[in-house]
RNA sequence: GCGCCGAUAGCUCAGUUGGAUAGAGUGACUGGCUACGAACCAGUAGGUCGGGGGUUCGAGUCCCUUUCGGCGUACCA
């Protein structure tokens, strides 16, 4: 379906054009004063300096101009805007398309695409933090948003499971066990099934073995082992093969409370193998030279504003680096998956990183010349007070306590309230705390830093996830009240209620398009709050089941039951669902 | 040093190629349930858009400068 601006802004370019103007000055925008109107064009302000003439006589003769069949109002104001007010009518014929329609008439402008969205990060043998909530989230929403507009989606969590991390817990390992057949270069039997230590043992062994980094003997045996572990070290490749098998598990279940699903559970490791040959060829066609010692690809451009630094290919111990395996890992999608698109979910602070590896990428055509690569760079997410997130004894809070203080922050209530069974509190409960904290992380924009504070966050009233929950929820129970209404017509508004309301309802397409062209899932945010608003207003101002005109009745329920699966599709997208109650 | 990002109501944030009276939420105060769910709706108060200069008929938005804060700047990820 055409949006509602791209066929208002074809007739006002006619009207300019026939009143003797460029057609350019005829873009017509949603209005900044609803007080006055619905849409507005500026375009005789801007087109009064070309041809030197008052802009009212501009808009005064534009409006004349200008083909009202769709309009009930049509003016051109001091000091030259044109306000305009669509019709009942026209209104009325859109809406109805828009129900009929699949997914609301909102083109598929992905269709035949394959995107690759990178929004893991995870690392294996260390248990999530908090540090991975908006990767996690932002990166789901942006996949779920891609594939509501026909793209083919594959979401990667690329696991960190290759570099020092492995490295330091191998050499942490040895100190503490180094009786271990592992370690034993002669060893020539088969290892041992089960592995020499549990998940908790690896979530104490890591932060141990990261705080001795500064400990030059030390650093340089997890250098050793994680070089010899990438050249294939058998006994490294055990203990890998243990983490693996005991860390994955893990990160599955705590992705899936947050209804974080991956297509590929892929990580640096499984990127080693393109390697050897990636950096052969690199060298071959000169394309990665030696500089101090190491292998690097000289990314600088002449038109570059700031000093960029070389990408690292081979560091000077031989080993590899992240962005070896990030660009390894883009040699692998384009040979499995051919993409025409790669977002990458990660800190903004990696920025640089990921602007060296893209020039990299494209330099030595592993990428095509078109195909697009973005960062979505996130902000930090800090605590209530602005300060970064700490547990009270100084430590990086876990993802799952993080859940966990939600949960049973929204259950309380949840329980207070009484308006679920209690075998649906549990259920409920989840769906109201995961919504808190998506619409909470969601409704910022990603490459700011906000401040997560639960009690704003899990608030019932406000700008929050639960409030859009409520809006669906009450719709919902009137809709069950009324009866089957999947076939019912629009009406012609009856109150400005309804015209509010179904104003709201076309500008779905453009606020998800919006969404999709700047990578910021926080419009849809702000897009749903506003329906949610509307809804809220027409519901408060409107008696609907005792409505006597069965017509008017029947409109009405068309009217909120499409807002409703709106909403619902959008949350879906955001990555979260609303309760039968609540 | 160089570069990137940010600063808008007490607090948390919007503000769509420059346009009409800078908007929400929250907190404060007030009104609305013998009406489909009051986790809702309505209203009041609260702003020299960090400071200064410039471009423009018009600047929160563009340019210059400056203050403060965060971050990055080749062998961590």
């Amino acid at each position: 379906m055409k949006k509602i601006l791209d066929i208002i802004t074809a007739k006002m370019e006619q009207a300019f054009v026939d009143a003797g103007y460029e057609a350019s000055f005829g873009r017509v925008t949603v209005s900044n004063r609803p007080d006055l109107c619905e849409y507005q064009c500026n375009g005789a302000l801007s087109a009064a300096k070309q041809y030197k003439c008052a802009p009212i006589a501009i808009a005064n003769a534009v409006a004349e101009k200008l083909d009202k069949s769709d309009f009930s109002m049509c003016d051109a104001v001091m000091p030259g805007f044109i306000n305009l007010k669509l019709s009942d009518t026209f209104l009325q014929t859109y809406l109805e398309e828009m129900r009929t329609a699949t997914d609301f008439g909102v083109e598929k402008i992905g269709e035949g695409q394959t995107i690759v969205v990178d929004y893991g990060g995870a690392n294996v043998a260390k248990p999530l933090h908090i540090g991975h909530l908006r990767p996690a989230i932002i990166g789901e929403a942006l996949k779920r948003l891609h594939k509501f507009f026909g793209y083919h989606t594959i979401g990667d969590i690329h696991l960190g499971d290759w570099g020092l991390q492995m490295g330091l817990i191998i050499a942490e390992l040895q100190e503490r066990q180094p009786e271990l057949p592992y370690f034993d270069e002669n060893y020539t039997g088969e290892y041992p099934e089960t592995a020499p230590f549990t998940l908790s043992d690896l979530e104490e062994i890591y932060p141990t073995a990261s705080s001795k980094k500064s400990d030059p003997v030390f650093a340089e045996k997890a250098h050793t082992a994680t070089f010899e572990l990438q050249q294939g070290r058998r006994g490294y490749r055990a203990i890998w093969q243990h983490i693996m098998n005991i860390s994955l598990p893990d990160l599955k279940r705590i992705y899936d409370t947050l209804d974080v699903h991956y297509e590929k559970w892929l990580g640096e490791s499984d990127a080693d193998p393109y390697i050897p040959d990636m950096v052969a060829d690199l060298k071959q066609r000169g394309l990665a030279v030696l500089s101090e010692g190491a292998w690097v690809v000289p990314v600088a451009e002449e038109s570059d504003k700031k000093e960029v630094p070389p990408m690292i290919l081979v560091k000077s111990d031989g080993s590899a680096i992240y962005a070896t395996t990030d660009l390894a890992t883009i040699l692998q999608r384009m040979q499995d998956w051919a993409p025409d698109k790669m977002l990458y979910v990660t800190d903004k602070r990696q920025n640089l990183h990921f602007e060296q590896v893209f020039r990299a990428a494209k330099k030595s055509s592993i990428i095509k010349a078109e195909t697009q690569m973005e960062h979505v760079g996130h902000g930090t997410m800090n605590g209530a007070d602005g300060k970064p997130f700490k547990t009270r004894d100084g430590g990086v809070l876990r993802l799952e306590t993080l859940i966990g203080d939600m949960t049973d922050f929204v259950r309380a209530k949840v329980v207070e309230n009484k308006i679920v069974d209690d075998s649906e509190v549990e259920a409920t409960t989840a769906k109201i705390a995961l919504a808190a904290l998506k619409y909470g992380d969601l409704s910022n924009q990603p490459t700011k830093d906000y401040n997560f504070d639960m009690e704003r966050f899990a608030a019932f009233e406000g700008n929050t996830g639960p409030y859009i929950l409520y809006t669906i929820v009450r719709v919902k129970s009137i809709l069950a009240k009324y009866g089957a209404h999947e076939h019912l017509p629009m009406q012609v508004p009856a109150n400005i209620y309804a015209k509010d309301l179904m104003l709201a309802i076309t500008k779905v397409g453009p606020a998800l398009e919006s969404a999709l062209k700047t990578s910021c899932p926080n419009l849809i945010c702000a897009y749903i709050y506003e329906l949610a608003g509307a809804v809220n207003k027409f519901y408060h101002e409107t008696r609907i089941l005792t409505e006597e005109d069965k017509a008017l009745q029947a409109g009405y329920i068309s009217l909120i039951a499409l807002a409703k699966n709106i909403l619902e599709t959008c949350i879906h997208i955001l990555g979260f669902s609303a309760p039968e109650k609540m």
